[in-house]
DNA sequence: CGCTTGACCCTGG
DNA sequence: TCCAGGGCCAAGC
């Protein structure tokens, strides 16, 4: 009840999915990043192991999440750096140079 | 209960 | 700028 953020409820990955649907079209986000953002910091490898699980039907912006390097990290490469490029996401083979998401605290 | 895998991150050379 | 190594965390077998 009001142990909402005394203990983690065990990693939710709707808590990601929803975060990652709040990602605006035209940018790009960390793992790291938007692991934070979902409230786990650090669990940058969970929110890969998460978006690996989704469908391929799935209307989430995965193809906009990318690691802190800038390179685009997915077994669909191709098909995330055409979307990104059709938002307007500068993408250079298999790595973005700007647009990435600033998420202010 | 313990080991391995994985859409990662950071630092150093 | 690019490459390599080590570390962190969770899920699966």
């Amino acid at each position: 009840m009001s142990d909402t953020q005394s203990k983690l409820p065990g990693l939710d990955s709707e808590r990601l999915l929803t975060v990652l649907a709040q990602v605006p079209p035209g940018c790009v986000v960390a793992f790291g990043d938007l692991a934070s953002m979902a409230g786990y910091p650090g669990r940058a490898r969970w929110v890969g192991q998460v978006l690996s699980k989704l469908p391929s039907t799935t209307t989430l912006p995965w193809h906009r999440v990318v690691n802190a390097q800038g390179n685009l990290t997915c077994p669909q490469v191709g098909l995330a750096r055409e979307r990104l490029t059709k938002e307007g996401v500068t993408v250079q083979c298999n790595r973005v140079s700007m647009n990435r998401y600033r998420w202010t605290p």
